[in-house]
DNA sequence: GGGCGATGACAAG
DNA sequence: TTGTCCTCGCCCA
């Protein structure tokens, strides 16, 4: 579920955490064990993403490889804390017991990001949504559920459920599968980024839409980000990227580095900020309807009140509004 | 307790 | 275009 914002946020997660360390990797599950043997015992030495694409690197030049695809997730827990927790609502534990309270969604209480240091014994759930849990009794946990990966130092541990992709790769290995993705704003420069999108995008006569959601035309855009990005260009999926001026895509390109930058400081996929403060405030109180036309098929669209359109492409679902973008 | 959908990406045909 | 894989949480009974 993850677009390219999250996977920046867990590289930058494993760099503050795990770069350095000595790490003991296993796979409870079983279903990696071979890959976790070759790197079990190595130090990460380095910790980064390309668009939805986790690279880990260990000693000697042995990268993990890890896509989490639509449903992967990665959970941290020990002194992994990332920000305070002192505004969280105080819980109780829960009549139904088992769950700790004190949990709250990262990114509801930005403004205190401050405040105070990490605190330890935290869980960070990082997957299409990210929560924080305060209160760990002893330390690693035991594994819960499928965890194909588990990766631990001494004070900190991450176990990986659900990836598409979980391989160990060498330098080349890893390297052709860079060479295959279109750029990320947060790797790429800017400029030289901007002339290969255009490049890709103009060159193809399959809509925009598709092309937006193609991991070697641009990275990291997802379903959510695709909608919302054409939207704000007020763009018509339909149209063919050879049919789009070099201006307009190099401003779909602005827009995403735009949306990846805000989405990896806030851990939130904000896009609506065109919209004046009061309707804004109003559409982010509701989790479930905060995007300009993502999941609001429908739904009056917020600028014009015509109904927004559900239909599928690629087996994916897009939505967009019929009078605003064409 | 079962069914279903999900912020992906493949391969097969 | 369709099927397949990965796992979990939510909805409904």
């Amino acid at each position: 579920m993850p677009e390219g914002h999250s996977v920046h946020r867990i590289a930058r997660q494993f760099d503050r955490h795990f770069v350095g360390e000595r790490v003991a990797a296993s796979s409870p599950q079983g279903r990696f064990a071979d890959g976790a043997a070759l790197i079990d015992g190595r130090t990460m030495t380095d910790a980064k993403a390309v668009g939805k694409q986790l690279f880990l690197e260990f000693d000697e030049a042995l990268y993990l490889r890890v896509h989490l695809g639509i449903y992967g997730a990665w959970d941290f827990a020990g002194d992994v804390g990332r920000d305070a927790t002192t505004r969280a609502s105080r819980g109780r534990m829960g009549q139904t017991g088992m769950r700790q309270a004190d949990t709250r969604v990262v990114g509801e209480h930005e403004d205190s990001l401050s405040s105070i240091g990490a605190p330890r014994r935290t869980r960070l759930r990082m997957a299409e949504q990210e929560t924080e849990t305060a209160g760990l009794e002893g330390f690693p946990p035991e594994p819960v559920g499928q965890v194909r990966a588990r990766l631990l130092t001494d004070s900190a541990v991450a176990d990986l459920r659900g990836p598409t992709a979980c391989e160990v790769l060498d330098a080349e290995a890893v390297q052709r599968v860079i060479d295959g993705l279109g750029p990320d704003p947060l790797v790429d420069d800017p400029d030289e980024g901007e002339r290969r999108m255009v490049e890709r995008v103009r060159s193809r006569r399959t809509p925009i839409g598709l092309l937006l959601m193609d991991q070697s035309v641009v990275s990291g855009i997802g379903n959510v980000y695709r909608a919302e990005i054409l939207f704000r260009a007020r763009l018509d999926p339909h149209i063919r990227g050879s049919e789009l001026s070099e201006e307009v895509v190099r401003d779909l390109w602005r827009d995403w580095r735009y949306l990846l930058g805000v989405g990896v400081d806030t851990g939130q996929m904000l896009t609506m900020d065109g919209l004046d403060e009061e309707a804004r405030k109003l559409a982010l109180r509701n989790r479930a309807d905060r995007h300009w036309v993502y999941k609001r098929e429908g739904l009056p669209c917020r600028i014009c009140g015509t109904h927004i359109v559900l239909e599928m492409a690629a087996a994916r679902k897009l939505y967009y509004c019929p009078t605003c973008q064409r």
